[in-house]
DNA sequence: CGGGACTCCTGAGGGC
DNA sequence: TGCCCTCAGGAGTCCC
């Protein structure tokens, strides 16, 4: 599923709801996520308490306790359900249609708090992990060591993103992606910047001019912002009585909009799909130079 | 260091 | 209905 702002529409859910709650117990039904989830560490949890839910780039941290980190990526495919003390579900991202009874057999790991209520993390493909961390140490854990800033932070300016082009040679596709660059954008959102600042995806970045560079940092701050009031986008149209479900996705200029007219009514060309390091690319020929 | 290919996993959707 | 193919919002590793 995820880029920055389906995580953060995931963090604010579970926060509201999962905040300061005890973990009871943890139930692990298939621990083969992308890392072996830690059985030990799963034990630990017992008793303790969720102090606090961040988001760094796409990873979700949960302090528990004191000492304890546990650090989630979603992957493809990872979700939170919250279920509260009358049963009722909250599901706090969205991806597949899938069917209401049937996906809890992608329940991996399940974790119940006091008063009966669960968090739960499903994953079809198990490319989500669950990871572990002494708070000490945690700040030096191997995936954020070499994360950029995040682009809705003040790092992530004109400046910042001029030098980091600087001396490179890949595409700004490319480069949007690479999360040593900026933390947090993936496939969908990268797309949607390069429309709305009108370059081309394969443009290489010794090419960007300065008017270039201010149109990417201001459209990549909107549309992340856009997307987290809007509560993220949901593709594969899911649909479920519970919780709330983002509508971004009714907003894409270009992503998944292959043969589509362009939405720009000043343009008569079609959206092309292509590929560029193997990840799906729409662009508009005539409005992205 | 850069860049491409490949990998993990499971499902949806299209063509025949 | 079934089979086969391609594709999917991520990111790590290997190899040149």
């Amino acid at each position: 599923m995820p880029e920055l702002p389906e995580v953060e529409v995931v963090k604010r859910s579970l926060e509201k709801k999962a905040q300061n709650l005890i973990i009871k117990k943890v139930k692990i039904n298939d621990g083969n996520l992308r890392y072996k989830v830690n059985k030990y560490q799963i034990l630990k949890l017992r008793g303790r308490r969720i102090k606090k839910i961040e988001r760094r780039s796409k990873y979700l941290i949960f302090t528990i306790h004191k000492d304890t980190v546990m650090l989630v990526h979603l992957g493809m495919t990872g979700k939170f359900f919250f279920i509260d003390k009358m049963n009722k579900r909250f599901k706090t991202s969205f991806y597949y249609k899938l069917d209401e009874n049937k996906d809890t057999k992608f329940n991996r790991v399940i974790f119940f708090l006091q008063n009966n209520q669960k968090i739960i993390y499903n994953d079809i493909r198990k490319f989500g992990f669950i990871k572990f961390y002494n708070s000490n140490d945690f700040e030096k854990n191997s995936h954020f060591r070499k994360l950029g800033p995040e682009p809705l932070s003040n790092k992530f300016n004109s400046k910042y993103l001029k030098n980091y082009f600087s001396n490179r040679k890949r595409t700004v596709k490319d480069i949007l992606m690479d999360q040593k660059c900026v933390a947090g954008l993936g496939n969908i959102y990268v797309n949607e910047i390069l429309y709305l600042s009108k370059i081309k995806p394969f443009k290489n970045v010794k090419k960007i001019s300065n008017n270039e560079i201010t149109k990417l940092i201001l459209n990549t701050k909107k549309v992340l912002e856009d997307s987290i009031k809007l509560g993220g986008s949901s593709i594969k149209n899911f649909s479920s009585g519970d919780g709330k479900k983002g509508t971004f996705q009714q907003f894409f200029k270009v992503y998944g909009r292959k043969g589509e007219k362009c939405t720009n009514i000043a343009c008569d060309s079609i959206i092309q799909r292509t590929t560029i390091s193997n990840r799906a690319t729409f662009f508009c020929e005539k409005c992205q130079k």
